[in-house]
DNA sequence: TATCCAGATTGGATCGTTCAAGATGGCGAG
DNA sequence: CTCGCCATCTTGAACGATCCAATCTGGATA
């Protein structure tokens, strides 16, 4: 087994001091160059690496972000965290950031596990994935000062936080407006129940889309908590209620659902879900597409930004989502 | 902003020495009890938490795992490793670790980063999922003494290191049964190519399945890559030349596609997946369900015993999968 | 030649914890 | 009574990096 090399054992090696190596780390520019490549070439002769502990007790600053991961509930959004971590995780080893996982079952003992977190590893940051109106955890965090960023909109209050979000209304409109120049008038929507501020912001979407188009889209949406049974139980009543001959869903699952109650039906009504999961590209089910990796990467962008005290770099990135059109739509 | 609380903190609150606060958190028993009681109270009373830098520089242990996390490549599997994430940092938290996520595009680059977390964190584990024949990065690993556990078997060298698997073979072997007992004979499988350590392991259950029962298998079985769209292919050259009555497939991804091939075909061919994904349970797949939480528990198990030194412990864990049974099957 | 100054380099202190070794006090055996 | 032992607790040093202040160096200036 080699020795453990130190930031001494590269000063020996470079025949400088210890603090001169340090400089080359952290500050290159106030090394003289013949020293500094000195010093360099006996970091990579020696394979040498700071040493993250030690660095971190001095400067308090561990380089580490945290993320939560969550069980997967129905098991169809899971992909979306997955995709968006594997994002995160990428975006942050470039900025010099390492990711750390974390799970709670509530809001309480998320909050609880913040204290231990930044407690016990002294974490730099952190990434939450959707809040909610009043959401005690964003509270928490602000109110000592820890800096994080949201992947999703603070409904309640826009300017409380950085965040980065994709936008649904966007989104959900630019399927509307797809299904309008199809030709499509009677065109419906499945939400979730209202007071969600995601769940809102796609039904407005799909409704300002249809007035620009001067449909009205009263009684043409239903609500329910999501789920592929829900989906399916709402398409069925909207078939006997209002006829549509297309239809907007808050999700992926909602729209299968949907699908599940067409199958069969003539002439065929269109579908189009949200978030392009995989389920979606397995059964051809249009889709809007949110690019996650793109998300993860602005918050990334933002955390370094507070981090290192840069305060001109913008503290909200809403990005705009694409249409996944597949043979449903 | 309150002060740093630190041993010292303790120490005094408690009248007592930093030694004797450090041996409350670390060897309790050498602490008489009423002094324990104290310094506890005291633990609470600041909110203490010990600072893992500092800890971690004196006993060179980070009770950090690292775990890779993958771009989701067909994008149907991508929730089984989402899952098993998930139980690995609760199961991890549990037992006083962390899991950091790093990402890598190919086998040298992961050592590479083995190397900068080892060196830089001092990561105290691994835990890879999937290992290929000959891989280099357990090489690696084993060859420095690394800690480590596999989610998936070392095929070519069963010994190597620790592992935890799920019994592929099983779990198409009881697909299998379940198959016959409903009076199928003709039951082909639809898997990977030769060579693959999984993919032979789960086309070898269903052989063996089928032998026991006295039927054939011979030119029952057709090998290609993942994909939805190949399963698809490969169900239709099965149905015009060995015209099967039910399938068996490596993967859901497979599956799908053979469902696809055999839409609108009677009488109805039974299929049955493998992962039991959420895309299986969104269209009415019946597939084999790997325990992914607690294979995840077990790698931990593994690790910790591995950490402590106790080398008692059971170094590979086989589980058994389980059969959900949905209406394609 | 002496002085000064800016820039480069040096040694010592420090972060919070655990390890190793030493101090204290009570109790039983010789 | 004294010694040694055990249980318990305390003290000093070390882990490896950075920060701070002091020192060194070489060239320009008086």
């Amino acid at each position: 087994m080699a020795e453990k090399v130190t930031i001494a054992t590269v000063a020996r090696h470079a025949r400088v001091s210890r603090q001169t190596v340090s400089n080359v780390l952290n500050a290159p520019h106030i090394v003289r160059e013949e020293t500094r490549l000195r010093v360099q070439d006996a970091i990579s002769a020696l394979g040498y690496r700071a040493n993250q502990a030690a660095r971190q007790m001095r400067t308090g600053r561990s380089r580490l972000i945290a993320a939560r991961i969550e069980p997967t509930r129905d098991g169809i959004n899971g992909s979306v965290l997955d995709r968006f971590l594997h994002g995160l995780t990428e975006t942050a080893d470039a900025a010099g950031y390492r990711v750390l996982l974390y799970t709670a079952t509530d809001d309480e003992r998320e909050i609880a596990t913040y204290g231990d977190l930044l407690g016990t590893y002294e974490l730099d940051a952190f990434v939450l994935v959707g809040t909610k109106y009043g959401d005690p955890r964003t509270a928490w965090l602000a109110g000592r000062d820890v800096p994080f960023v949201t992947f999703g909109r603070p409904w309640d209050a826009l300017d409380a936080h950085p965040w980065v979000d994709v936008d649904g209304a966007a989104g959900t409109a630019q399927a509307t407006r797809h299904l309008l120049a199809a030709g499509h008038r009677q065109i419906a929507f499945i939400g979730w129940p209202l007071g969600s501020g995601v769940g809102d912001d796609r039904r407005a979407g799909w409704g300002e889309a249809l007035r620009a188009a001067g449909v009205d889209p009263t009684g043409m949406h239903r609500e329910t908590e999501d789920g592929i049974a829900e989906g399916e139980r709402l398409m069925r009543d909207l078939l006997v209620t209002v006829a549509p001959t297309a239809v907007v869903c808050a999700s992926d699952s909602l729209a299968l659902g949907a699908l599940q109650a067409l199958r069969g039906i003539h002439p065929p009504v269109s579908v189009i879900g949200f978030d392009d999961t995989p389920v979606a590209a397995a059964v051809g089910l249009a889709s809007v597409s949110q690019p996650l990796g793109e998300a993860a990467a602005r918050c990334v962008d933002l955390l370094t930004g507070v981090l290192d005290g840069n305060h001109e770099t913008p503290t909200h990135v809403l990005l705009q989502p694409a249409l996944a059109l597949r043979h449903t739509a």
